[in-house]
DNA sequence: GCGATGCGAGAGCACCGCTCTCGTTTAGAA
DNA sequence: TTCTAAACGAGAGCGGTGCTCTCGCATCGC
């Protein structure tokens, strides 16, 4: 199965070239930022004229949104992969520090892609049907670490309880596995996931510029704390 | 006192220019955003040269700077009156509430300035000695109420123990008020401060897209617990 | 082999940030 | 009051941007 649908030499070309396209606009994304990301810059850099590449993307945004897609997977991808080395899947407070130091060492690693992922949003909206498979990927794996915890019989600290009306907010979170979260682990589990992406983002747009000196120990004991509040720990 | 500086015509002219520039610059801000916001547009706006501009703020940046700093006054005047609103200051847990719920409310009434504040940093990196003292407000807010509560003899929910470079890291932060931050409140402190902002960032970047159904639902419920987790609620 | 389609290049439009120059106006010292 | 230096607004212009259109040429399917 070789590649896939290209047959003739044109279209051969054309997945090469949109290929090519990307790789120079990953580039510059990830050196320079979204904002100074420019067609121009990437057809002089493949030496063509900058209206060829819109024969591969329609628009400059067009070419964001599917870095956008790639910078999801790679991310995604990232976290998968922690999340799969540890062998021992009963090991839930493992897999919840690997994930969670995947995302920040990814982030720290990619922080212009980081910052076109969960940053303010570049384009009016990018089209969120092609981008959500993608960026479900990071969101998965907190669910299946969620879910095995309390299948598991692990049980988050306390929750206050629940109002109908905010009870009916958290439907769509809770039904997504099976069986479905408690309120215990909706609430607990949102929550660490804002906690998580909060404080990288805070971290790495300088709002933490002040107040901590050592982003590392701290970003571990906030991932030791939050595995603690989950109950993952044994 | 009347007016400040200004005892010539023109150092008035001077100030009542600069304040319509920040003016229009400001509403072209909250309507189409900071990345579409452009001088020529403010000029035309105002019915002068662009190159006009460029004799009351030397860049772009420069502009997008001082925009920055009066959107970081603007929210932390909202979250400062939100807090001298309760009367009793011994009601932590509402001087909690209402600086939590006016930042977010302040975020979804001005979701371009939220997003120049605390999305992706739009220029390299804005001069941040300006702008700490602005920016330093909302946190301050945030830090009287954790030292309030601390003197009055509320604990947090249980904090696992501090290993002593994750101590080091909280140097800062602890010594910002006196008397100085317990462990428990440093990081409980800096864990809910994280938690509220990305909650916010991620409802309002897009990220709750499915997940969530009644925003101003969960977040009420978020604030609850974290009222809770800090031990606010008598 | 031939028409249809895909493609690259170039010119061009409208916009951008920013600089420079050039008269004019104003402010402050002589 | 006069005269000089500074501030100012307008305009032209430079290099850059996203994007469109047209025009030849290569390639594809029939």
């Amino acid at each position: 199965m070789a590649t896939r649908a290209p047959r003739t030499a044109r279209a051969i070309a054309r997945a090469e070239l949109t290929r090519a396209i990307l790789d120079s606009a990953g580039q510059q994304l990830a050196e320079i930022g979204p904002a100074a990301l420019s067609v121009r810059a990437v057809a002089r850099d493949l030496g063509m004229a900058s209206s060829a590449v819109y024969r591969y993307f329609p628009s400059r945004d067009a070419l964001l949104t599917a870095l956008l897609i790639e910078a999801y997977d790679d991310l995604g991808e990232a976290v998968e992969g922690a999340d799969a080395a540890v062998t021992d899947r009963d090991d839930l407070d493992g897999r919840w520090h690997g994930i969670c130091h995947a995302i920040r060492n990814w982030a720290r690693a990619e922080p212009h892609r980081y910052a076109l992922l969960y940053g303010s949003p570049v384009p009016g909206y990018s089209a969120p049907d092609d981008t959500v498979t993608s960026a479900v990927r990071v969101t998965t794996a907190f669910l299946s670490i969620y879910h095995d915890a309390q299948v598991a019989g692990h049980h988050p600290a306390t929750t206050i309880p629940l109002t109908d009306a905010e009870q009916a907010a958290l439907v769509p979170i809770r039904s997504l596995v099976e069986p479905r979260f408690d309120d215990d682990w909706s609430i607990r589990g949102l929550q660490a996931w804002a906690t998580v992406f909060g404080t990288i983002s805070l971290e790495l747009f300088g709002h933490m510029y002040r107040g901590v000196l050592d982003y590392d120990a701290h970003f571990a004991q906030l991932v030791d704390q939050l595995a603690a509040d989950l109950g993952l720990g044994e």
